[in-house]
DNA sequence: TGCTGTTTGTTAGTATACTAATAGTATTCA
DNA sequence: TGAATACTATTAGTATACTAACAAACAGCA
């Protein structure tokens, strides 16, 4: 007779990867500013990179749907990090971009969001990180 | 003059656990019952691998904080998955324990979550899924 | 015994992350 | 042109995930 496979929690993928995660944003917010999030970082690195966008397109390029990205818009401007106006050729959209503090902001950070990737990745060696990245963006 | 590193989003360990963690967690709502979401399973399976255990206990177990794990014991014991009491040898204590519902449930679920983690990692080799799982684990 | 420090759990607040319902605008194509 | 379809954004609701402040109970030890 086959015997039930056992389960173990700390072996299933899905667990080690919310574990990992965990500590990735721990890592990123000991060494980022307070104001700045993971998903309000990755936001404003997309305008810094792309110019203005809408709200939607922001969204995709940031793998938020539309709701979440919505709030992590609406937290950045309230800090006065972004600011949006109706795209005058499209009136459905918001078009969202950085104000003078969000570049200021944004390129201050840029390096240290690099230093946050090299810590999280720290105990395993250059061969072994190239590795892991490219395992899981076949997971993507 | 050495150039500005260029900041790749797509290409940042963080931003790449984030997509696949959201790809899990779809294929997990997927297969599973609506009742059950990642985190409640977790603590659920645990409870099944060892029996009653206070809250803190199981948190520390699933790798979830304490505000956290009170949450998913909460919402848990509305379903009627889990109950508790008070443990008699340490009045601080909250004994979580499956009932015979959440027993049912969790027996039936464990071949489904294995599923899960199989869909999960279905574009990868069985040799590059224990190496992605190995390189995951020492970043824990 | 009684003080000190630790452990356990609750509550409030903020931030992702998703679904579903809704409304306004734009596009397509018969 | 006008109807059907698609796109954009908002809102409400639920579920993780964390911090900080607090209170109750326990353990160790002078």
């Amino acid at each position: 007779m086959k015997p039930t496979k056992p389960y173990i929690l700390e072996d299933q993928i899905g667990h080690v990867l919310r574990k990992v995660s965990q500590r990735h944003t721990s890592i990123f917010s000991t060494v980022m500013p307070t104001e700045l999030t993971p998903t309000r970082f990755a936001a404003m690195a997309k305008l810094w990179e792309l110019g203005p966008l809408s709200q939607n397109e922001l969204g995709r390029l940031t793998a938020m749907d539309i709701a979440t990205i919505k709030g992590v818009v609406d937290r950045l401007r309230v800090r006065n990090l972004v600011e949006s106006e109706r795209d005058p050729n499209d009136a459905r959209r918001q078009l969202i971009k950085l104000t003078s503090k969000g570049e200021e902001v944004i390129k201050k950070a840029i390096p240290d969001a690099l230093e946050v990737t090299k810590l999280t990745v720290d105990a395993l060696t250059q061969a072994e990180t190239k590795q892991l990245l490219k395992l899981l963006l076949k997971l993507q």
